[in-house]
Order: structure tokens, then sequence, then C-alpha cells
DNA sequence: CGTGATTTTGCACACCTATGCAAGCCTCGG
DNA sequence: CCGAGGCTTGCATAGGTGTGCAAAATCACG
């Protein structure tokens, strides 16, 4: 395998000095002349900068650290890929950083650590599950950060979300348009500000209502926690379900339909929240708040690259308001027919 | 923000020269106490070694290129987030490229100049619908490349898959075995390797049980196209379907129930291939061949590191038995009940 | 054509670490 | 006590680029 080749050759073959070649290619000024045959030599010789030279120097990366634990939930692959592809057209990268099961404060200190190492421009923390100990850490580090689908009340961090709220109150009043006596929730996780902030919202306008939720039950984003709850809220007679979000309201589908024995949405009406693709299937066909995940992901990249390139920028919070989508999983009131 | 800490700094510290930090730092040959010195210089102003500088001396940047393209089947999040963690432990990290949907030969090479242009120490391939060009320049520029669920016969590209073939085949026993008149078989994308072993596995050993394929339609590991294979072969009477992958089985399965009214497998049989998480949920309850995602991730991270660090070390090409998993869509033959 | 303003260019250095080389040190056997 | 051999250590340089600074070249204009 043959050397690199460097800018020094560019400039012998060119005729001109190493900086001259810098310059071409790192959008300084140069004269038209000299732009072309540093070009016209680079092209012969098949050049390219070398990034981690440019890196070691300038100190950035153009390397986005990107922080996922969840991938198991589709809206995370979906989001991450839409990530990548926008961060590469606007000639950055992503570095993947997964955080175990049980991260503890050790674990986050090590990735933090690694991001540092890299010198990543900027970081994208795209996890519920994780503690406020990462995000304080890497601000104190005096790297961008923004949250992804995730909240962190006067952190002073950057963070996109959607409308939370206003999506579980949005489905309060679907559930009470449609006569549902009995209504009870699967709750996101608490400990999540997303998980929160849909149950506040959903709580909040049912009391505005006029009624109140039969029963609240964390399901911790989790397959068998949420048929845990499932099991509480059927046994005081729910005829209605709001699920924290879609993974889990296939979970409480599939309970309430093979186990229970129970018809959705004949007995109980079932709504999620993120409407990720599967939500669309046939076999679901399930009502849900959607997250408009391309306009999350641009809303993200704008804000930390706007971070990243101007210091000043300072960070704010982004809410994105995403329509219920009407499918069958759900008893739709006679005036939305 | 103040300066980086450096090795020098450390090394006025310690009272040592800094190729001494360096040594330390770097595993090599130092004395206990020189190297007890440093560690305590090192610690006490939070010193870390500059990994640009370290990458741009050494040529290897500690970081693996994995090109992906098909993150909506849910089989790749998932080995993406093993091999982030397994690749995590090693010491490597994961930069991920994506190509973009109709990816032409111009967005290629432009992903392989970017991968160079990063140094990336090697390369994981986890993308059926990429061509050969791919790999083969990345094969050219000297770097280590593992094609992952995905093979190319005669590159003399190393390759980690499933046993396609042999998987196949335990389906096209299974279905005989079941007493199945007409039997069909929605493919996956013929253009990919996996696809094409699967169909031959599949139709090679029915023809050795003495029957053979009612029809085959590609089903381009595409929704839309294995809806219009189902009802093709749906026309053709068939009440047995093996279907290329989980992802289409979905979509055939619904397709199946909530639109052609029938019933599976009172009046269909379907099987898949993966077993991805939801091929275990009750609505699909999906009878598949399962791919062992962590031995396969395992078996191509070692391949792969096997090939940086000891560059005789040759490409090879490793096939992991599956099992089939029972479940409800298909019907089970008496003897295995 | 001369002068000042402006752009272009080259020089040299900085970024931070790894490593070949030679010199220094220690150890051990005779 | 001496010499040989092995381990440590420091020196100096390489790896490839960006950038401040000053000199050179170009331009505009009277």
């Amino acid at each position: 395998m043959s050397r690199r080749v460097t800018s020094l050759d560019v400039a012998a073959r060119a005729g001109v000095s190493q900086s001259a070649v810098s310059r071409v290619f790192s959008g300084a000024s140069a004269s038209k002349d000299t732009a072309a045959k540093v070009r016209a030599a680079a092209e012969a010789l098949g050049y390219r900068p070398n990034v981690l030279a440019r890196s070691l120097i300038t100190g950035r990366s153009r390397i986005i650290g990107m922080v996922v634990a969840y991938l198991g939930n589709p809206f995370y692959p979906d989001a991450l890929e839409r990530f990548s592809r926008i961060l590469q057209d606007e000639g950055y990268h992503t570095l993947v950083f997964t955080l175990p099961e049980g991260a503890g404060d050790t674990d986050t200190d090590r990735i933090v650590q690694q991001m540092l190492d890299h010198q990543v421009d900027g970081i994208i923390l795209a996890s519920v599950g994780l503690g406020d100990a990462l995000a304080a850490r890497c601000e104190a580090a005096g790297i961008p950060v923004v949250l992804f689908n995730r909240g962190q009340a006067g952190s002073g961090l950057a963070q996109v979300t959607s409308a939370n709220r206003l999506g579980g109150a949005k489905v309060a009043e679907f559930l009470v348009a449609g006569n549902h006596a009995r209504i009870g929730h699967v709750a996101g996780w608490q400990g999540s500000s997303t998980g929160r902030d849909r149950t506040e919202g959903f709580l909040d306008r049912l009391v505005a209502l006029g009624t109140e939720a039969v029963g609240v039950e964390d399901g911790r984003y989790d397959h068998a926690e949420a048929v845990r709850a499932t099991d509480i809220l059927i046994a005081k007679g729910c005829d209605a379900l709001f699920v924290g979000n879609d993974h889990m309201a296939f979970a409480v589908m599939d309970h309430l339909r093979f186990d229970l024995g129970l018809s959705v949405p004949g007995d109980v009406s079932v709504v999620g929240y993120d409407d990720v693709p599967m939500a669309a299937f046939a076999a679901y066909d399930l009502t849900t708040v959607r997250q408009p995940v391309g306009r999350m992901v641009k809303a993200t990249v704008t804000g930390l690259l706007d971070q990243i390139e101007d210091t000043s920028a300072r960070a704010d919070i982004t809410e994105i308001d995403g329509p219920l989508i009407l499918r069958g999983s759900a008893r739709i009131p006679e005036g939305l027919k």
C-alpha cells in the first residue's frame, strides 16, 4: 500500500506552497489561478485532506456523538437513521455510543470521557433512560448538547420534544368524546419527562372535562410492566386505556385480546403515543398521537449546529405538535366519523 | 475554556520526559517507579491522551465504519446496538454511515471516501441493499471488511450470515410434514445473496421431498411488494407461504387476515425468517427461522478485529445455524406437537 | 509612472503524540 | 572488581494540516 498523498505532494506538483494547498481546501482566500492549479494537481494525485490532522489543529472533528440506549423501541432507529442522513449531508458524522442496561454513574463517566477523547463537536442525547448526570457532565465539558425526545426542566439545556402535554390532552378529549366511562392510563416511565408530561397533560384535561382517571399505572416503557399495569386497570373495570407509547400499547393490545379474551375496541379502547410505522399495521391499527420524527430531528440538528457554529447561540426548548391519528383501536366519537 | 492538558504538562509535573508519559499510556515498557509518578501526575492534572494525535501518528483510529441502509427492518437496529456495545467494550467505536434510498455509484463513492477520510480501521457492511461496488472499493482501499448478513460469492471478502440455505430447507421440511398441498414462496429480494440462498434451500428441499412450489414471487423485502406477491400466490390457491423475512411476513399476515378475510393458520400457514422480537408478539405469533443475532454479531466483530490486528489473517466465510421456532402462524405437524 | 491600498503567497510554527536511536543505568556472572 | 547484556530513559523527529505574520504581487487611481 503506497503512502498517503499529502498536501506537500500536491504543492510540489502544482508549483505552489503547502499553505496554498491548505487554503484552497479549507475555503480560505486564493486566486483563481492557483486554485485551479491546486485542484488539478490534487485531482491528478487523488489527494484528500487528512481529516485527523485537520481536526487536531482546528479542534473541531465534525463528528457528533449520539447516545442511545433503547433501540428496541422502533421510534429510535427511525430517528437515528434520519439523524445520520441529515448530519452526513451537513458534512458531519455520527459516532454512536450505547449505554449499558443498568447504566450507573461509572458508565456515564466513561461514555463522557470517550466522547471528550474523540473531541466530538456536539452531542445528541436520544435516550429517555439516562439520568441528569450525563447531560450535566457534557455541559460542563463545554460541548453543545441537545436532548432529543427528552426534557429536563431548568437545566438550561437545549431540548426537542413533541408537545407531550398537549398530546396527552388530545387523548383525554378524544376518549371523553367517545363516551368512555372508566378511563385508565398505562403511563410512560415517570422517571422521564416525556412520560410525566404525557401523563400530566392527560390527567389535567380529564379533570378539566369534569371526569377523572380510574387508575394510573407506570408501565416504565417495558413490555412486562405494561402487561402487569393492564391487569390492574382492567380489574378496575376500565373500558379505555391511554398507553404511554406505542411499543407498550402493542403489548397491552395483545394481552387484552389474546390473554384476557377482550375485544379491542369493542370492550376496551386503546390509544398509544408515537405513531411508529407498526402502528399502521392492520393487526394493531392503533389510534395514536404522532410524534413528527422528521421535524423533531431537523429541529435537533439545526439547534445543535447553531450552538456549534455560534457559541453565543443559546439553548432553546422546542416542542413540536403532532396530530392524533384516528385508526381502529379506539371507539371513534360520533362527531368525528 | 482552559487549554487541554498535554503529555508535556504531565511530564513536567512528574519530572520525566514526554516520551516517558507516552510510553506509560501506550503500554510500552516503563519502570514501576516512573509509571507511578506519571500516573499520579496525570491523575492530578486530569490528563487524557489525545486520540486524534495518536491516530494521526499510528495510523489507526480505533473507529469502525458501519454502513446501514434498512433500519426499518427491526433486525438491523438490534444488530447495530449489539455491535456498538461489543465494539465499545473492545475499545473501538462505531461511525455510522447511511446509504441514501436509491444509492447509485456516486453515493457509494462518496461513502467510501468519507470512510477513508476518517481512516476507519475496519468496515462492517450491514446492508443487503448495496451493490458489490462498495465492498470492492473498500477492499481496494486496503481496509478490512466484513459483510454482515450478506454474502458475495467468490469475492474473497469475509462474511457472516446465518445458514440461509439450511434455514430454507428446514421450512420446506416443516411445511411438507404439515401436509400442505399447495406451497408458495414470497421470496426475499433476489438481488441479495440472503434472499437467493433462502429461496434455493427452500425450493431444492421441496424437490428432494418429491414436491414443488406452486409459485415464487419476489417480495423485494418491501411491504407493498409482499402484498402484491401474496395476492398472486393466493390466487394460485396456496395453503402455505414461506416469506423471505419476518418484516414481510407481518405484511403478508395482515393482508391475508384483514384484506382477504383468510384465517392464519386455518386457511393459510405462514412462516417467516429472522425471528425479530415482534415475531413473538401474540398478534402475529409467527413461526420463523431464528437468526442468532448475538452470535452473528460476535463472529463479525471477531473476524474483523482479527483482520485488523493480524493482516495475514484471511477473510473467512461464517455461517451460523439457527433453529426453526414453532409458533402459531403455521399448522404444526402431528409428530412435532 | 508612482504611490498607497489590497490581495496573494510563502515561511515557519503549532497541534500532540509515538517511536527509532543512542546513551545511561542496573544486574549478574566470572 | 570488571565487562557484557538487558532494561530505562531522553532526544529528536515524524505524522499532515491550519494560520499569523511579513514580504511580494496586484490593483486602483491620480
